[in-house]
DNA sequence: GCAAAAGTGTTCCAGCTACACCCATGA
DNA sequence: TCATGGGTGTAGCTGGAACACTTTTGC
């Protein structure tokens, strides 16, 4: 075996006690403008879609971004969004709000450095928030000109609501209280981007306790057909239920 | 159908111009400190351990703190983590670095209003990188006191290496450039808390293409035994190996 | 030969997909 | 009674766990 330990004294700083004045703290701050941004997602019209509002003013004016905005004094960054989202969206209607990740990039904002921390968030299906005039949904896979580092963004939180449906319940952040499990089926072909059968997708769901039934049914459209039966989810908080997916540990 | 979307006019903050003064450019800007931090991650002597530095000064003078530090004028964070880390161990034993999450409760610093990114760091099994005399590592399981919510930053670091053995190669960051079979089933089991059958992992990871034979193989011990086979990480970046474990697109 | 450690073959099982078939309803 | 859409049964596949067995070494 040759492939151990190697000594390194040959790194001047390791030893030191440079420490002090890299974590100390009493000496000049440096600050920054920090804000929170949300990637709120909602199904419509089996499409998922985002919410962005057209800036009216310099820079990128004209280009659509991420609501959200400055970090208030006493403020953490969830309080934050949700304050700022209030002004687009009734709160009430985001189902669930996860931190995403935070940019830093010096160039991201063209006048001033500015951090950002995003956020997902999700509206369910079904439900039409009164937004500002300058306020839409925009399908995720087709977005307009956006501005600063946004778009990437946006499809970051796409990757994660993507990924969280495979391993979680986060299923009930997309679907109304009641659905039948064809629309169920829509609202993650929609956000995964492939087909998803309603058939198999019951069972999945079942088994790993996420969903139940209500008991009630919807009526049969006008060309007929089974009436659907109107299922739940059984929690309306995120849960990891699929986490030992592989390499579960031993029985 | 019952469940359809409900019409709300009853906000009043959703229709006005309010925006302006939410996202406008020009106005009195709240600052506030920023720092990065690192949950550095080695497996040492079989057990995973985190790097950590003694405070000698108040606020939590004699408590353990993630290495990390105040974000620098003109940098990234992921920059910033990096610069600061170099005053800890060696950048080039960094075998990983991604960022995990930005923690801003306002009562998180018990001085100043100051947010922290954190970062997940991992340092490949045998090598004894050279750290400051107030730098040590410590069982990840078995934290010393810890100041501010450096604790909690640390279990999260853990979870999210856990989760991201399952399903990715960073296995490669964790360890050595080749190694046995028994050696890596130690890592992981260092890791994810839980016996690893190395027979069964050499199936998987090879199944998975995430490693290969090297061709070269370690003599056997004083007590003999078959000698065994080195192997390395067939890329050491990071990669999703095993993306669509569950709700895979059809055929 | 014997013990020890590595590697292989094989079986089993969970969980998901696919698809044929059955059920309940409207026209 | 037929078309339509929902629900069930079942076969098959994939991938990981478990474990017996074989191989290669030191003593």
């Amino acid at each position: 075996m040759t492939r151990n330990g190697r000594d390194r004294v040959d790194n001047p700083e390791a030893n030191g006690q440079v420490r002090a004045s890299v974590c100390g703290e009493a000496d000049h701050a440096v600050l920054s403008a920090h804000e929170a941004l949300a990637v709120v997602l909602q199904i419509r019209s089996g499409e998922l879609c985002v919410l962005l509002w057209r800036r009216a003013l310099p820079p990128c004016e004209g280009e659509w971004a991420l609501p959200g905005g400055r970090l208030g004094a006493g403020e953490s960054l969830g309080a934050s969004i949700r304050r700022q989202l209030a002004q687009k969206v009734d709160v009430r209607d985001l189902s669930h709000l996860e931190q995403l990740e935070t940019r830093s990039d010096p160039g991201r904002h063209p006048q001033r450095r500015t951090l950002a921390t995003a956020y997902l968030g999700l509206v369910p299906a079904n439900i039409d928030p009164v937004v500002p005039a300058d306020t839409g949904w925009h399908p995720a896979a087709l977005l307009p000109p956006m501005a600063f580092d946004h778009a990437s963004i946006v499809r970051s939180g796409h990757h994660r609501l993507r990924a969280k449906l495979s391993y979680t319940n986060v299923g009930f952040a997309l679907a109304p209280p009641e659905f039948t499990m064809s629309e169920l089926s829509g609202y993650y072909r929609a956000a995964l981007g492939h087909d998803v059968a309603a058939t198999n997708l019951r069972r999945v769901l079942l088994r790993r306790g996420q969903i139940e039934e209500t008991g009630r049914s919807v009526p049969s459209g006008r060309s007929g057909g089974r009436p659907a039966a109107l299922f739940r989810f059984r929690t309306r908080g995120l849960e990891i239920t699929d986490a030992f997916a592989v390499l579960r540990p031993p029985g």
